[in-house]
Formats: structure tokens, sequence, C-alpha cells
DNA sequence: GTGAAAGCGCTAACAT
DNA sequence: ATGTTAGCGCTTTCAC
């Protein structure tokens, strides 16, 4: 078994030194046209493949960012991550994914883990890291990129959007058609879950006339069959007072709008629904669900490529980008 | 600014050679207690983090695992992905990931860009790679599974199940309920798809009463909305014959079965529709959808175990693994 | 435009 | 149980 080729290989193979085959592979201009031939030529025909953690040894480029989400199963997730990698590919860098699970422990743990890979660049989501996290980040000294929410201290840099304001606006939007008694309807409840709810509180709160309101969550994961779950409970807990239901997701909003049709409530009329993420059953059913819907896909892209172009820049040499939201209102409400 | 701390300057700190901080990261066992503890607080201390390219280029070890999956938006895999990451965190694997967007081409640049990371183990999407792709990978010589469907001939090992069987069941099973006109609506026409296609078309084949049949494809990416469209084409490309729909994924089916509340058609009882991946919604739609499950996760999950307990064997060390698949009938047919 | 020498930070292999 | 030596395969630096 004939071992793996390498530029010295190469080199010999095509008559020139390791570092012009280097040079071909790095940085092609720098090589005649004549040389970089035969080089090229040489590559092919034994199949060699440059050794990555070599290079990245000698160059001290690893090639790799490092990205933090908090959930595989999450859609959301989905998009954003299909925008990391867009932008990734086309700056010829590699990703490292983590999945923290929505836990600040395990997303310091993963945090010294992918830096040791040392990563040019990181992406992480939202703002709650322990301290240690960002004793870890600081120390790394690389650009970093605070997504999905916006905060007033961010580590590095930071994109995302209110989800307080945009909760804010949805809940008003509820009572401006008239609802007088609305429910939030959380699962999960982590930071962005939160801001929702204070948004939410916040706008019933300076409503000028008189409303009740209710709330209902619990820390288990969202999903289709809970939305109708939570929406029994806030009916029951309301003593059939409630007569809108804000849903911190779009995945509870549409088990909540399947119960209603099981009951026999119609919406928007006995009840109104609304919820956020923007999902594309959410636009379909019927009736369609009002949401919040929020450039997730360019919000992944354009954090990455705040990083590439953060490279060797100081910190905070990027002011946070809000990419903001808008509220899809449709006939649930 | 002092630069980042390694081996050397951990072992001098805690007055040791390099080799047993190296040991004491890799191996704690094979260091005494003693000098163990004193290695761990000059670590902490000095915020040491191991760098990972010199440590794969001595070792010959990248500690990462190549994945290349078809899409990063289509949900299937994300459930894939959870397994994946699951079992790579339980081996202390860094995942790379590759979205080839169906297109082998992509696929086998993919392969050329994850190679050079020297991945040891790499887990592929399907069957349907091109032979170039086939010669890098083999010539990597380094464990491989072909995970979602199965072949006769796999380039190492594989774990799926058969798309061509489950299509072939659920569509006996729109004849069994007395379907007599079936349609298949099919989206993309990636290779899963196409076996689907084959299935439909053989238990038609071989059911013992006439039946007539339709098929209705486009390469267009599968999303809910295309399902209202290819059913509205269906209805009409048949006539208004067709009396039940077999959809290659369950986007489509959501898609179908809303177009058919729309248009007042009562499903089962005008027209039956089934799907394919079973997604959460399609089990609390009203009605609810019949679908084939199988289970995602685990085939991740497993497609993992099985590189990690392949390392040092030869190619075909492990059989061939059918994870099956189930029928979920529902009110819909 | 091309090459020679040195060394990136770690671990394998071999001592002790 | 611990240390010494050598070298992984590449790129940087400097020379020509």
């Amino acid at each position: 078994m004939n071992k793996k080729p390498n530029l010295k290989d190469v080199a010999k193979l095509a008559g020139v030194s390791a570092i012009t085959v280097s040079r071909v592979l790095s940085d092609p201009d720098k090589v005649s046209a004549l040389l970089r031939q035969k080089v090229d030529s040489a590559i092919r025909d034994i199949g060699y493949i440059r050794n990555h953690a070599a290079s990245a040894l000698a160059s001290k480029k690893s090639g790799v960012l490092a990205v933090i989400i908090p959930s595989l199963s999450n859609i959301v997730f989905n998009d954003v991550l299909q925008g990391i990698y867009q932008a990734a590919n086309a700056g010829n860098m590699q990703i490292l994914l983590g999945d923290c699970h929505y836990s600040p422990l395990q997303e310091e743990k993963l945090i010294a883990t992918l830096l040791s890979q040392a990563p040019e660049g990181i992406v992480i989501t939202g703002t709650a890291q322990t301290d240690y996290a960002r004793k870890l980040l600081l120390q790394a000294d690389i650009p970093l990129v605070q997504i999905m929410e916006l905060t007033d201290q961010p580590i590095d840099m930071n994109i995302g959007f209110s989800h307080y304001q945009a909760a804010y606006d949805i809940t008003q939007h509820l009572l401006q058609q008239g609802y007088r008694a609305p429910a939030f309807v959380g699962a999960r409840m982590d930071p962005r879950t939160q801001q929702r709810l204070a948004g939410f509180k916040q706008a019933i709160a300076d409503w000028p006339e008189p409303c009740r309101s209710f709330v209902q969550t619990t820390a288990q994961p969202s999903s289709i069959k809970l939305g109708g779950q939570l929406l029994q409970a806030v009916i029951a807990g309301s003593d059939n007072q409630c007569d809108a239901v804000f849903c911190c997701n779009d995945d509870l909003a549409l088990g909540a709008l399947f119960e209603c049709k099981r009951m026999n409530l119609s919406v928007p009329k006995d009840i109104a629904i609304c919820g956020f993420n923007d999902f594309e059953a959410s636009a379909l059913v019927e009736p369609a669900i009002t949401s919040v819907a929020s450039p997730r896909v360019e919000m992944g892209r354009r954090a990455v490529e705040m990083l590439l172009s953060a490279a060797g820049k100081g910190r905070h040499s990027v002011a946070p980008v809000d990419v903001g939201y808008s509220i899809r209102v449709r006939s649930s409400t």
C-alpha cells in the first residue's frame, strides 16, 4: 500500500520544488504558466490532495468557521444555516457546527471544543453566554457574531432583530383588531421567547383601554401537538374569556389552530391566533395564520460575510445590524 | 500582545515535559495523579487550548467526519443530522457538513474539498455518485456509509430502507381501500423519488383488477404550495377521474390536502391523499394524512456509529443495514 | 519567478 | 511513569 502522495511527490514528478507546488495551489498567479501546467497535471496524475492540517499548522489559517446554534430540530435554524453555508462556501470556508440544545453550559463546552480547531471566526446564537464562555471567546481574539437577537453589549459583532418589538407590534395588532383578552402561549422559554413575552406584556400595559390578558407557558420544546395542548390549557385557565392567542412560534400556532377546529371554535371569530417565524404552512392553512417574518437566510449569510470581512480588524469594527421583521397579517386575526 | 500558549508553555509552568502535557490531554490514565493535577491547573492558569492542526498532523488523526447531504432545507435531513451530530458528539468527532443541492457534480466537488481535511470517515447520501467521486472515495481509503436508500453495490457500508418497497406498499394500501384511479405526484425527482415512482407503478401493474393511474411530476423543489398546484394539475390532467393521490413527500401531501379543502373536495371521500416521510403536521391536520415513517434520527446515529466502529477494518466489514419503514394509515385514505 | 532552509505545535517511537 | 528525539506536510522568510 503506497501512502498518500504529498507536496514533495508532486514536486518531484513535476520537476520543481515543493514551494512551487504550494504556490500553484494557493496563489497560481505567482507561478509561470509553464510550471503551473506541469504541476497541475502532476497533481492530477497522482491524485494529490493537500493536507489541510499541515497547511493550517504552517500558515496559521484553519479555513474553518465555528457556528453554534441552540437546536438542529428547529426549522428556524435551518434557514439560518442555509445562509451560513452559502456564504461560507463562497468564501472557501468550512463550517464546524455545534448544537448546544439551548443550554449555556453545553454551549460553553462546545466553545472550548470548537476553539481548539482554531476557527477564523465564530457565529453564536443569542446573547446568553456564560461568563467563562465570554472569557474564552474574548481570549480567542477572533471575529465573532452574535445572531438572531440584538443586544446593547455585543461581545463583538451582532446581527438580528428585536423579538421584543416584533411581539409588541403583533400584540398591538391583536388589540387593534378589537380583541381585549389576548393570551401569550409559549414553549421552551428560551431568551428570545422571553423577550417576546415581555413585548406582549408591554403592549398590553401600553394599551389605553382596559383589557385582560393571560399567559400560558411551559419549558417543554415546541411542537404542533403541544400547541393544541396549550390552547386547551389557556382556554381552561382563562375561564373561556380569552379571545386571542399569540403563540411564541408557528408550530404552536398551527397546533392551536388545528385544536380550535377540533373544538369547533371559529378562527378568527371566536378566537384569533397568531404566531412567530412565518413558516410556509402558516400562510397556506385555512384560515391563514398571522405571523412575524424575518430574513433568516439573509441573516445567516450576512453573519458569515461580516466574519470574513472583519478578519484583521479589531473588535466592534462593524456596527450592529438590525435585519428587521415584518408582521404578516392574515385571516386568523 | 502575547501569543497563544502552547504545549511547551504549559509544560514549563507545570515543571514537566511537553509529552506529559500531551498525555494528560489525550490519555490521562498514563500520568500520575500528582503530575496530572499540576498540568491541569497549569492549563487552566494560562488558558491553554490545544492546537488541533498540529495534533492532527502529528497523529494523523483529524478527528472529523465528513457528511454530505443533498439539502439543508429538507426537514428530512434535519432529523438525520440530529442523529449524526448526536453520535459524533458521543465519539468526540467533529462534523464537516456539505450540502450538494441534489447535484452529483457539486457532490463531487464537495468530496474533493472535504477529503482535504482528511476526515476519518464519510457519510454520503444516496448512491448516485459520479465515477470520479467514487474513485476519490475509494482512493481515500476511509470508512464510508451511504445512507437513506439501500443498494446492491455499496461503495462500502450502507444504511437505509427501500423507497421502492415503501411506495409499493402504500400504493397497494390505496388499491385495497378501493381506489381505482390513483395518481403519483412528485417533485424534485431525485433518485429516491424516482424509486418511489417505480414502486407506485409496479403496485399498479401487479394489482389483479383493472385500474387507471396518473403521474404528475416536476423538477421543482417540493413545497406545500407546490403540492396544491400539482393537485390542480393532476385533477385537470386526469379529467377529474383521479380518486387518490400519492404524494412523494408530506410537503406536497399537505399542500394537496389544503387545496382539496379550498376546492371543497372531501378527503378521503372524493379523493384520497397520502404522503411520504411522516411529518408531525401530517398526523395532526384534519383529516390526518396517511404517510410512510422511517427512523431518520436513528439512521443518522447508526451511520456514524458504523463509521466509528469500522476504523481499521477493511471495506464491507459491516453488512448493509435495512432500518425499515412503516405505513401510518390515517383518515385521509 | 523560483528555490532552500527553517519551523509551525504536536505526538509516535523509543528510551529510561 | 516520564522524558528525549525526530518528524508529520506544509508555508514563511529570505535569498537568488
